[in-house]
DNA sequence: ATGGTCGGGAACCGA
């Protein structure tokens, strides 16, 4: 089965490129991000012609999460526990056959330090308290996603200009490595250890033209779904279409 | 060089 990622940016500015994208990739499951629209914006008709079901938490012009599917899906949940006031519409979970997916869309965090950057390290927290009952699971889980975290400075063309920025802060990184440390397989990394894999380029600035990008958009594995995995990687040129999300799909195979 | 790019949704906010 393939898995994937992909922060569409605006799901119904990105339905074309999205549909081709998934006439091309094939992917089973995908985890969209930025959706930007509530269940009667969402373009479920187009969705499903193209073959697929959708369950989403939507929410009107900002964030929003949706996996898309092959084959029906079970709600597992549709918000991170943690903080029943937090309202955001980033986490979306659903059982694919034997395969437990998380769709998130992790807090962006900036301008650092404020109350924006205090979130995203509460978020994350509550992220790691839910990432270990599911490895007590023991089930193959995908933790698949727009983390808004990049992981070390390999991770980006050009570190020295994100100094002091969310996304590269030692309270950032920390809890993420912390994570992956938990028994998480980062499994872009481990795939492809020498070579930089940057799923985001900014629309600023001419930062594609010039392959100023970063690696944010991960996909972190339970043991159980890390011993099956036996393909991976990004689709880089989905960046260079007409119209593209500043974001590319990253993707696995498991057996 | 006092701008620069998108999406959402109708003036700015978020990224």
């Amino acid at each position: 089965m393939k898995f994937a990622s992909f922060n569409v940016n605006g799901i119904n500015a990105r339905l074309p490129r999205l549909l081709e994208w998934l006439d091309e990739a094939k992917p089973d499951v995908v985890g969209l991000q930025e959706i930007k629209a509530e269940d009667d914006k969402f373009p479920r008709m187009a969705i499903e012609a193209a073959g697929y079901h959708a369950l989403l938490r939507g929410q009107k012009g900002f964030n929003g999460v949706a996996i898309l599917s092959r084959r029906p899906l079970d709600l597992v949940a549709d918000q991170l526990a943690g903080d029943a006031d937090d309202r955001q519409a980033r986490w979306i979970e659903a059982m694919a056959d034997d395969v437990h997916f998380v769709c998130l869309y992790l807090p962006n965090g900036n301008p650092a330090p404020g109350g924006k950057f205090d979130y995203k390290l509460a978020w994350m927290d509550r992220m790691a308290a839910r990432a270990a009952e599911l490895l007590a699971s023991e089930r193959p889980v995908i933790l698949a996603g727009d983390f808004n975290i990049c992981p070390t400075d390999f991770d980006a063309a050009r570190p020295d200009l994100l100094a002091g920025d969310a996304l590269t802060r030692p309270e950032s990184r920390g809890r993420f490595r912390a994570l992956a440390a938990s028994g998480w397989t980062d499994a872009i990394r481990a795939a492809h250890p020498h070579h930089p894999c940057y799923s985001y380029w900014d629309y600023q600035g001419g930062a594609w033209a010039k392959n100023w990008g970063m690696r944010i958009d991960h996909l972190l594995l339970s043991p159980a779904a890390a011993d099956r995995m036996h393909d991976c990687g990004i689709d880089r040129a989905v960046r260079g279409a007409e119209r593209a999300s500043d974001h590319v799909p990253v993707w696995l195979r498991l057996d």
